[in-house]
DNA sequence: TTGTTATGACGTATTTTTGCGTCATAATTT
DNA sequence: AAATTATGACGCAAAAATACGTCATAACAA
């Protein structure tokens, strides 16, 4: 963002912040989706399953392992990405979290 | 996105992108839970909790109410901004359920 | 009516994000 | 050893996201 502001907001928000801009783009989706479904697979896979180049899935590859929610075990000239589970399972539970806070009963607002 | 290429993804997937965008950044997410702590409030009041301008935060309230997950109604001068909590439990829902389809239980990565 | 206020619309400067092509490098093949 | 392959690193251009200042406007108060 522009200006360093993010530095003003408590720490767990900018974390939980980074999680869900990890998962704001569509590629991502899909990406994530596809490893679930072939529970493995390299990136030169991906990229023919997605509208995207090579490069660019690389990219969107690198973003999701540096939040961790993927990670990627080299196997000779090959790559092998996988999902994290537990990872995944982790932001799905701070995630639930900060929605469930978010369900007040009560809301004041005039029609 | 660079180029219109987030055409060739499902609509689902772009819809579901769209709301984890929403609530990628720290200002967003503060945003929301003081709506839920003060149940209702108004603009001026936002911006007086947050290190940014009023500007900065009328754009984020914007980009919320675009997505559904809050509402603003305009009572005389002010404007009333408040949680779409049905809004925010479907998200809930559908951001749930798209992390428990990648949460498999096999997983072939060679270590 | 004349100020005063609260907001939203606009315009703009910076930073990031996206998407890709091109290379360099490391592991396989032949 | 000489091709072939699969990737990641780099660099670039275009598009979006951020953060704000300034105005215009509508509702209120004096």
């Amino acid at each position: 963002m522009a200006k360093l502001i993010k530095n003003s907001f408590s720490a767990d928000l900018v974390r939980q912040a980074k999680f869900f801009k990890a998962l704001s783009h569509p590629a991502r989706l899909s990406i994530l989706q596809y490893l679930a479904e072939t529970k493995t697979c390299i990136t030169g896979d991906i990229a023919d399953e997605l509208p995207l180049s090579r490069t660019t899935v690389n990219q969107h590859l690198k973003e999701l392992k540096e939040v961790g929610l993927i990670v990627g075990t080299v196997e000779g000239v090959k790559t092998n990405y996988c999902l994290n589970t537990q990872a995944i399972k982790d932001f799905k539970s701070s995630a639930i979290s900060f929605l469930e806070d978010l369900n007040i009963d009560t809301i004041n607002c005039k029609k």
